[in-house]
DNA sequence: AATGCAAATGAGAATTAGTCGCAACAAATG
DNA sequence: CATTTGTTGCGACTAATTCTCATTTGCATT
Protein backbone atom coordinates (compact mmCIF):
# COMPACT_ATOMS: atom_id res chain seq x y z
CA UNK A 1 0.00 0.00 0.00
CA UNK A 2 2.72 2.42 0.91
CA UNK A 3 5.13 1.46 -1.72
CA UNK A 4 7.66 2.65 0.51
CA UNK A 5 9.66 5.94 -0.47
CA UNK A 6 13.57 5.36 -1.50
CA UNK A 7 15.58 7.64 0.28
CA UNK A 8 16.92 9.28 -2.97
CA UNK A 9 20.59 8.99 -4.41
CA UNK A 10 20.28 12.89 -5.66
CA UNK A 11 19.89 13.85 -1.93
CA UNK A 12 22.49 11.91 -0.43
CA UNK A 13 24.67 12.60 -3.25
CA UNK A 14 24.37 16.26 -1.79
CA UNK A 15 25.23 15.79 1.61
CA UNK A 16 28.45 14.35 -0.07
CA UNK A 17 28.24 10.88 0.48
CA UNK A 18 29.80 8.92 -2.22
CA UNK A 19 27.91 6.88 -4.40
CA UNK A 20 29.68 3.69 -4.29
CA UNK A 21 28.15 -0.02 -6.30
CA UNK A 22 26.99 -1.76 -2.86
CA UNK A 23 25.03 2.00 -1.67
CA UNK A 24 23.34 2.04 -4.88
CA UNK A 25 22.46 -1.83 -4.48
CA UNK A 26 21.19 -1.80 -1.07
CA UNK A 27 19.05 1.47 -1.80
CA UNK A 28 17.24 -0.50 -4.69
CA UNK A 29 16.91 -3.08 -2.11
CA UNK A 30 14.86 -0.57 0.42
CA UNK A 31 13.00 1.22 -2.13
CA UNK A 32 11.99 -2.31 -3.66
CA UNK A 33 11.06 -3.77 0.01
CA UNK A 34 7.46 -4.08 0.86
CA UNK A 35 8.35 -5.16 4.56
CA UNK A 36 10.79 -3.97 7.04
CA UNK A 37 13.32 -6.23 6.48
CA UNK A 38 16.52 -7.10 8.60
CA UNK A 39 20.32 -6.65 7.93
CA UNK A 40 20.65 -10.09 7.31
CA UNK A 41 17.77 -10.02 4.70
CA UNK A 42 19.00 -7.29 3.02
CA UNK A 43 22.52 -8.97 2.42
CA UNK A 44 20.78 -11.94 1.04
CA UNK A 45 18.98 -10.03 -1.12
CA UNK A 46 22.23 -7.93 -2.31
CA UNK A 47 24.05 -11.07 -2.70
CA UNK A 48 21.59 -12.40 -5.41
CA UNK A 49 22.51 -9.49 -7.67
CA UNK A 50 26.07 -8.62 -6.65
CA UNK A 51 28.37 -11.89 -5.30
CA UNK A 52 30.71 -9.46 -3.88
CA UNK A 53 28.85 -7.33 -0.91
CA UNK A 54 30.12 -8.00 2.48
CA UNK A 55 27.44 -8.38 5.13
CA UNK A 56 29.26 -5.31 7.46
CA UNK A 57 28.64 -3.28 4.22
CA UNK A 58 25.59 -3.52 4.67
CA UNK A 59 25.76 -2.64 8.59
CA UNK A 60 27.62 0.60 7.53
CA UNK A 61 25.49 1.67 4.94
CA UNK A 62 22.32 1.22 7.33
CA UNK A 63 24.10 3.13 10.22
CA UNK A 64 25.10 5.80 7.28
CA UNK A 65 21.58 5.73 5.64
CA UNK A 66 20.23 5.93 9.31
CA UNK A 67 22.12 9.15 10.11
CA UNK A 68 21.19 10.79 7.02
CA UNK A 69 17.71 10.40 8.18
CA UNK A 70 17.14 8.06 5.04
CA UNK A 71 15.95 5.08 6.89
CA UNK A 72 14.55 4.56 10.34
CA UNK A 73 15.78 1.68 12.62
CA UNK A 74 13.07 -0.59 14.29
CA UNK A 75 14.24 -3.20 17.22
CA UNK A 76 10.86 -5.30 17.72
CA UNK A 77 10.86 -7.70 20.38
CA UNK A 78 14.31 -9.27 20.75
CA UNK A 79 15.32 -10.24 17.33
CA UNK A 80 17.67 -8.04 15.03
CA UNK A 81 16.91 -4.25 14.10
CA UNK A 82 14.92 -3.70 10.99
CA UNK A 83 14.94 -1.03 8.85
CA UNK A 84 12.67 0.82 6.73
CA UNK A 85 12.63 3.67 4.17
CA UNK A 86 11.84 7.12 6.18
CA UNK A 87 10.21 10.20 4.39
CA UNK A 88 6.90 8.42 4.66
CA UNK A 89 4.58 10.46 7.31
CA UNK A 90 5.17 9.55 10.70
CA UNK A 91 3.91 5.69 12.05
CA UNK A 92 4.09 3.28 14.48
CA UNK A 93 3.15 -0.66 14.25
CA UNK A 94 1.31 -3.70 14.78
CA UNK A 95 3.39 -6.74 14.94
CA UNK A 96 1.44 -10.15 14.87
CA UNK A 97 2.95 -12.10 17.55
CA UNK A 98 2.61 -15.49 15.27
CA UNK A 99 3.27 -14.59 11.75
CA UNK A 100 5.72 -11.65 12.65
CA UNK A 101 3.34 -9.53 9.78
CA UNK A 102 3.96 -5.50 10.77
CA UNK A 103 1.13 -3.58 10.08
CA UNK A 104 1.50 0.23 10.35
CA UNK A 105 -0.76 2.72 11.92
CA UNK A 106 -1.13 6.32 12.68
CA UNK A 107 -2.86 7.92 15.77
CA UNK A 108 -2.76 11.97 16.06
CA UNK A 109 -5.06 11.30 19.27
CA UNK A 110 -1.83 9.12 20.64
CA UNK A 111 0.47 11.17 19.65
CA UNK A 112 -1.21 14.43 21.39
CA UNK A 113 -1.07 12.27 24.87
CA UNK A 114 2.51 11.75 24.32
CA UNK A 115 3.40 14.92 24.30
CA UNK A 116 0.90 15.98 26.72
CA UNK A 117 2.55 13.14 29.29
CA UNK A 118 6.20 14.43 28.52
CA UNK A 119 4.84 17.93 29.29
CA UNK A 120 3.54 17.24 32.72
CA UNK A 121 6.84 15.18 33.50
CA UNK A 122 8.97 18.23 32.86
CA UNK A 123 10.40 16.87 29.09
CA UNK A 124 10.71 17.52 25.70
CA UNK A 125 10.06 14.44 23.47
CA UNK A 126 13.30 12.95 20.90
CA UNK A 127 11.53 10.08 19.57
CA UNK A 128 9.30 7.40 20.86
CA UNK A 129 8.31 3.94 20.49
CA UNK A 130 4.94 2.76 20.34
CA UNK A 131 4.26 -1.21 19.02
CA UNK A 132 1.42 -3.08 19.62
CA UNK A 133 2.04 -7.01 19.66
CA UNK A 134 -1.13 -8.75 18.80
CA UNK A 135 -3.03 -11.71 17.25
CA UNK A 136 -5.61 -11.99 14.90
CA UNK A 137 -8.73 -12.18 16.27
CA UNK A 138 -10.05 -15.64 15.83
CA UNK A 139 -6.59 -17.46 16.46
CA UNK B 1 8.13 6.00 45.61
CA UNK B 2 6.92 2.82 44.40
CA UNK B 3 8.68 0.53 46.61
CA UNK B 4 8.35 -2.24 43.92
CA UNK B 5 6.68 -5.58 45.08
CA UNK B 6 8.65 -8.70 45.60
CA UNK B 7 7.65 -11.87 43.56
CA UNK B 8 6.54 -13.91 46.58
CA UNK B 9 8.36 -17.30 46.98
CA UNK B 10 5.64 -19.10 48.26
CA UNK B 11 3.31 -18.22 45.06
CA UNK B 12 6.59 -19.63 42.88
CA UNK B 13 6.09 -22.68 45.39
CA UNK B 14 2.83 -22.98 44.83
CA UNK B 15 3.53 -23.29 40.99
CA UNK B 16 6.14 -26.14 41.11
CA UNK B 17 9.24 -24.01 41.03
CA UNK B 18 12.03 -24.90 43.13
CA UNK B 19 13.26 -22.63 45.44
CA UNK B 20 17.12 -22.73 45.28
CA UNK B 21 19.70 -20.76 46.60
CA UNK B 22 20.40 -18.88 44.06
CA UNK B 23 16.45 -18.06 43.16
CA UNK B 24 16.25 -16.58 46.45
CA UNK B 25 18.80 -14.56 46.47
CA UNK B 26 17.90 -13.14 42.80
CA UNK B 27 14.09 -12.68 44.15
CA UNK B 28 15.96 -10.49 47.15
CA UNK B 29 18.02 -8.79 44.71
CA UNK B 30 14.81 -7.93 42.46
CA UNK B 31 12.56 -6.87 45.93
CA UNK B 32 15.18 -4.30 46.69
CA UNK B 33 16.09 -2.63 43.58
CA UNK B 34 14.74 0.58 43.22
CA UNK B 35 15.74 0.87 39.56
CA UNK B 36 15.81 -1.42 36.26
CA UNK B 37 18.68 -3.70 36.81
CA UNK B 38 19.87 -5.48 33.62
CA UNK B 39 21.51 -9.54 33.90
CA UNK B 40 24.79 -8.33 34.70
CA UNK B 41 23.69 -5.46 37.57
CA UNK B 42 21.80 -8.46 39.12
CA UNK B 43 24.57 -10.31 38.69
CA UNK B 44 26.86 -8.43 40.20
CA UNK B 45 24.54 -7.96 43.46
CA UNK B 46 24.48 -11.44 43.60
CA UNK B 47 27.82 -12.13 43.35
CA UNK B 48 28.40 -9.86 46.31
CA UNK B 49 26.33 -12.38 48.63
CA UNK B 50 27.41 -15.60 47.37
CA UNK B 51 30.51 -15.67 45.32
CA UNK B 52 29.41 -18.94 43.75
CA UNK B 53 26.89 -18.19 41.43
CA UNK B 54 26.87 -17.67 37.94
CA UNK B 55 25.51 -15.60 34.98
CA UNK B 56 24.25 -18.27 33.28
CA UNK B 57 21.47 -18.91 36.26
CA UNK B 58 21.43 -15.20 36.54
CA UNK B 59 19.75 -15.39 32.37
CA UNK B 60 17.91 -19.01 33.31
CA UNK B 61 15.92 -17.08 36.74
CA UNK B 62 14.97 -14.51 34.87
CA UNK B 63 13.39 -15.97 32.29
CA UNK B 64 11.82 -18.31 34.39
CA UNK B 65 10.39 -15.68 36.17
CA UNK B 66 8.92 -13.69 33.08
CA UNK B 67 7.47 -16.93 31.89
CA UNK B 68 5.74 -16.80 35.05
CA UNK B 69 4.37 -13.48 34.83
CA UNK B 70 6.95 -12.30 38.18
CA UNK B 71 8.62 -10.04 36.12
CA UNK B 72 8.59 -7.97 33.30
CA UNK B 73 11.56 -7.59 30.52
CA UNK B 74 12.48 -4.10 29.02
CA UNK B 75 14.77 -3.70 26.02
CA UNK B 76 15.08 -0.01 26.22
CA UNK B 77 16.89 1.44 22.93
CA UNK B 78 19.28 -1.17 21.98
CA UNK B 79 21.48 -1.99 25.39
CA UNK B 80 20.75 -5.36 27.17
CA UNK B 81 17.28 -6.28 28.94
CA UNK B 82 16.49 -4.77 32.20
CA UNK B 83 14.03 -6.31 34.49
CA UNK B 84 11.44 -5.30 36.95
CA UNK B 85 9.48 -7.37 39.37
CA UNK B 86 5.82 -7.08 37.78
CA UNK B 87 2.72 -7.41 40.01
CA UNK B 88 2.37 -4.02 39.93
CA UNK B 89 0.07 -1.35 37.74
CA UNK B 90 0.77 -1.74 34.42
CA UNK B 91 3.01 1.59 33.28
CA UNK B 92 4.87 3.03 30.69
CA UNK B 93 8.25 4.37 30.60
CA UNK B 94 10.04 7.92 29.42
CA UNK B 95 14.01 7.68 29.05
CA UNK B 96 15.39 10.64 29.42
CA UNK B 97 18.08 10.47 26.66
CA UNK B 98 20.76 11.99 28.61
CA UNK B 99 21.11 10.31 31.89
CA UNK B 100 19.72 7.30 31.40
CA UNK B 101 16.97 7.71 33.54
CA UNK B 102 13.55 5.58 33.79
CA UNK B 103 10.46 7.48 34.52
CA UNK B 104 7.29 5.31 35.17
CA UNK B 105 3.72 6.75 33.55
CA UNK B 106 0.36 5.76 33.06
CA UNK B 107 -2.21 6.17 30.57
CA UNK B 108 -5.28 4.86 31.09
CA UNK B 109 -6.65 7.00 27.75
CA UNK B 110 -3.60 6.32 25.48
CA UNK B 111 -4.29 2.00 26.66
CA UNK B 112 -7.86 2.75 25.01
CA UNK B 113 -6.81 4.24 22.25
CA UNK B 114 -4.24 0.91 21.60
CA UNK B 115 -7.00 -1.22 21.99
CA UNK B 116 -9.15 0.87 19.27
CA UNK B 117 -6.34 0.93 17.00
CA UNK B 118 -6.10 -3.16 17.54
CA UNK B 119 -9.51 -3.70 16.87
CA UNK B 120 -9.90 -1.76 14.11
CA UNK B 121 -7.03 -3.70 12.37
CA UNK B 122 -8.58 -6.70 13.31
CA UNK B 123 -6.24 -7.59 16.24
CA UNK B 124 -6.16 -8.46 19.84
CA UNK B 125 -3.83 -7.02 21.63
CA UNK B 126 -1.00 -9.38 23.46
CA UNK B 127 1.11 -6.94 24.89
CA UNK B 128 2.53 -3.26 24.02
CA UNK B 129 5.06 -1.31 24.49
CA UNK B 130 5.22 2.38 24.65
CA UNK B 131 8.50 4.30 25.08
CA UNK B 132 9.00 8.07 25.47
CA UNK B 133 12.64 9.02 24.80
CA UNK B 134 12.81 12.68 26.23
CA UNK B 135 15.18 15.61 27.57
CA UNK B 136 14.76 17.55 30.24
CA UNK B 137 13.35 20.97 29.56
CA UNK B 138 15.77 23.94 29.54
CA UNK B 139 19.04 21.23 29.12
C1' DA C 1 17.97 -38.09 59.48
C1' DA C 2 19.34 -40.77 55.28
C1' DT C 3 18.06 -41.66 50.30
C1' DG C 4 16.75 -41.15 45.47
C1' DC C 5 16.19 -38.63 41.54
C1' DA C 6 14.61 -35.11 38.68
C1' DA C 7 15.63 -30.50 38.29
C1' DA C 8 19.00 -26.79 38.74
C1' DT C 9 23.73 -25.07 38.81
C1' DG C 10 28.45 -23.49 37.33
C1' DA C 11 31.88 -23.20 33.92
C1' DG C 12 32.80 -22.60 29.66
C1' DA C 13 31.79 -23.29 24.69
C1' DA C 14 28.59 -21.74 21.25
C1' DT C 15 25.50 -18.45 18.97
C1' DT C 16 23.71 -14.13 17.46
C1' DA C 17 23.94 -9.36 16.23
C1' DG C 18 26.85 -6.01 15.29
C1' DT C 19 31.49 -3.50 15.13
C1' DC C 20 36.44 -2.78 14.03
C1' DG C 21 41.11 -2.70 11.79
C1' DC C 22 43.42 -2.89 7.75
C1' DA C 23 45.16 -3.73 3.06
C1' DA C 24 43.17 -3.48 -1.53
C1' DC C 25 40.06 -0.85 -4.28
C1' DA C 26 37.20 2.61 -6.53
C1' DA C 27 34.27 7.25 -6.60
C1' DA C 28 34.73 11.95 -7.47
C1' DT C 29 37.43 15.84 -8.83
C1' DG C 30 40.37 18.24 -11.71
C1' DC D 1 43.39 9.43 -16.61
C1' DA D 2 45.91 10.28 -12.31
C1' DT D 3 45.20 11.56 -7.59
C1' DT D 4 43.21 11.43 -3.43
C1' DT D 5 40.39 10.13 0.03
C1' DG D 6 36.49 7.51 1.28
C1' DT D 7 34.77 2.71 0.95
C1' DT D 8 34.93 -2.25 0.69
C1' DG D 9 35.64 -7.04 1.92
C1' DC D 10 37.51 -9.95 5.00
C1' DG D 11 38.31 -11.88 9.24
C1' DA D 12 39.00 -10.93 14.03
C1' DC D 13 36.53 -9.07 17.86
C1' DT D 14 32.84 -7.75 21.38
C1' DA D 15 28.52 -7.96 23.89
C1' DA D 16 24.41 -10.26 25.14
C1' DT D 17 22.45 -14.39 25.69
C1' DT D 18 21.85 -19.43 25.22
C1' DC D 19 23.43 -24.07 25.36
C1' DT D 20 25.99 -28.44 26.95
C1' DC D 21 27.12 -31.36 30.26
C1' DA D 22 29.13 -33.14 34.41
C1' DT D 23 28.14 -32.15 39.20
C1' DT D 24 25.22 -30.68 42.85
C1' DT D 25 20.98 -29.83 45.36
C1' DG D 26 16.01 -29.26 46.60
C1' DC D 27 12.62 -31.83 48.41
C1' DA D 28 9.38 -35.74 48.65
C1' DT D 29 9.90 -40.26 50.81
C1' DT D 30 11.45 -43.58 53.65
Amino acid sequence: MTGSIAPSEKALRRAGIRLTKPRKLILRILAEAEDHPDATEIFERAVKMDKRISLATVYRTMKLLEDHGAIERHAFGDGPARFEPAGGAHHDHLIDVDTGDVIEFTSARIEELQEAIAEELGYEIVHHRLELYGRKRGS
